[in-house]
DNA sequence: CAAACATATTGAAATGTATCAATATAAGGA
DNA sequence: TCCTTATATTGATACATTTCAATATGTTTG
């Protein structure tokens, strides 16, 4: 899974991914929408809840949202992550996820200004 | 496929998806989006082409722009028109598509106000 | 009505996805 | 060092998706 080389999108430049990457980019990232539990992820992410580590939100807090098993959970934040749309973080021993508003803002106006 | 109960979509009120649909419905419209053949598809209708029937895009059109066979882009039209995204009309012994604005409006929206 | 044409449906093959159980890896604490 | 905890990977299963060939349906025109 997720073969493709993610390299350009995981440092992504402030250039909108729209002029960044071609159909595929795009819809690399909008496949990594199309899922209803990476959707809930996404929507607590931005949430700013505060999650059972006190410094970010953890894959553990991920597993009780959404009721998954945790490897489930480690393959949609792959997912997302090689989309771009996350950003995780290790710190110790959890990893930290969040939200790049950067890549949401660019697939947002692709949508918007397409027609 | 495709058995979501798509009424709700077709449908579709002035009212933003994103208001109206819950996580599933907002992942149908990205998986609808998430496959380049249909996002090419999609640039060809919002491109304002002309098309071979003059009246508006037809199928054959788009097989011509994608290099599909016939039922695939019937297929990908079906699930395209089913995420509400494109609204498909019998004229004649053609199928017209062109784009739903709205639900792009909505589906970008949602992007760019999660975060 | 019959032929031609556009689209839809069916059937089938190859591939991809979502999920979990089991196990591996890695990091911190006793 | 050994145990515990968090995450990653592997393996397996069930299901979905993409695609085309073959065929069916429906519409226009001869």
């Amino acid at each position: 899974m997720y073969t493709r080389a993610m390299s350009g999108l995981m440092q992504l430049e402030p250039n909108p991914p729209s002029q960044t990457l071609g159909l595929e980019g795009m819809a690399w990232i909008f496949k990594a929408l199309s899922d209803p539990a990476r959707l809930k992820i996404i929507m607590y992410l931005a949430s700013d809840a505060v999650g059972c580590c006190g410094d970010g939100i953890c894959g553990c807090d991920l597993e009780s949202v959404t009721g998954l098993s945790q490897p489930t959970i480690s393959h949609h934040m792959k997912c997302l992550a090689s989309a771009g749309l996350v950003v995780a973080q290790k710190r110790g021993k959890w990893m930290y996820y969040s939200l790049d508003t950067r890549v949401f803002a660019a697939a947002g106006a692709y949508l918007t200004q397409c027609c």
